[in-house]
DNA sequence: AACAAAGTCAACCGCTCTGGC
DNA sequence: AGCCAGAGCGGTTGACTTTGT
């Protein structure tokens, strides 16, 4: 028994979308808002699958995604964040405003991967691709190329990549169960650890991969042998340039902070770890 | 110029998660 | 508790572009 389709296969436009296409559902989306992505199409008068045109307007036609090339900072960030979180691009790309995660899967495949691999120092063992490098596919030639049509295309992807507007993509943090899956240079923290040791590990993870310089002991309040201290000095708001890295700190103890009270944080790792 | 190989990235697929009933 | 629909996510595909010969 196969998984009901989420939408009927038949009838519907499927490949590349046309302007007219874009013209409708960004329409649509400007005056009915976002969500309720099945009926979308119908409504909006689109021959379209409705995970299709959410991911065409998450990935494309929002007017705060940031396109052209992904600057050095970003790069450094990236890196990072999967040291981190691994494949989890929806997080990474929460903290790159205006970058979606497609765009940043597809460059970490395309160029960070390689490139770390190159290194030594590709992360990507934990949660990474599973099956074979993109760029080692096997190609299809394309003759068939339609020389106008590549010319019209090229303009098209430039002129949208003088056209960006940056704001942050919203973040799904629903499941804190991502929390377990975290992995440092590959090494993922056991399962049997407990939740006590790991937010602890997650802190501490955050503290080194993203070479901030934290204080570590109880008096200037940070991390607790065996535990948490939720004063977080404000000094210790870094010695990186970049603000992101102080957002994503945020994000972290707000998470720490949802669980303020040690039980609680211990039927949550049961939770966790169940 | 023609072709093939390699690279890029938009889009699809299938699965999981969440919330409502 | 179980089911279902909607939404979101990560992996993968393949059309298109660029580069090399």
């Amino acid at each position: 028994m196969g998984r009901a389709p989420c939408c009927p296969k038949v009838g519907l436009h499927k490949g590349p979308w046309t302007a007219t296409e874009d013209a409708l559902l960004t329409k649509y989306i400007k005056e009915n808002g976002e969500g309720h992505w099945r009926s979308l199409p119908k409504k909006a008068g689109l021959l379209r699958c409705g995970k299709s045109c959410r991911l065409r307007w998450m990935n494309y036609l929002r007017p705060d995604i940031k396109r052209g090339n992904i600057e050095p900072d970003e790069v450094d960030l990236i890196i990072r964040l999967h040291a981190l979180l691994g494949n989890r691009w929806s997080l990474i790309a929460g903290r790159l405003p205006g970058r979606t995660d497609n765009e940043i899967k597809n460059y970490w495949n395309t160029h960070l991967s390689k490139r770390l691999k190159g290194q030594g120092t590709d992360s990507g063992a934990h949660n990474g691709p599973s099956r074979e490098t993109p760029g080692l596919k096997k190609r299809k030639s394309n003759n068939s190329m339609n020389l106008k049509k590549k010319k019209s295309k090229s303009k098209e992807i430039e002129e949208r990549k003088e056209t960006k507007i940056h704001l942050p993509k919203a973040i799904r943090l629903t499941s804190l169960r991502n929390v377990r899956n975290f992995s440092v240079n590959g090494v993922s923290n056991g399962s049997d650890d407990k939740l006590g040791s790991g937010l602890s590990t997650y802190v501490e993870v955050v503290k080194q991969d993203l070479g901030l310089s934290w204080p570590d002991h109880k008096d200037d309040g940070f991390l607790v042998e065996g535990g948490l201290d939720l004063d977080f000095p404000i000094h210790a708001q870094m010695h990186r340039k970049d603000g992101r890295f102080e957002k994503l700190y945020e994000e972290y103890m707000e998470l720490l902070n949802a669980e303020e009270e040690q039980m609680q944080l211990n039927s949550f790792a049961e939770s966790l770890w169940a």
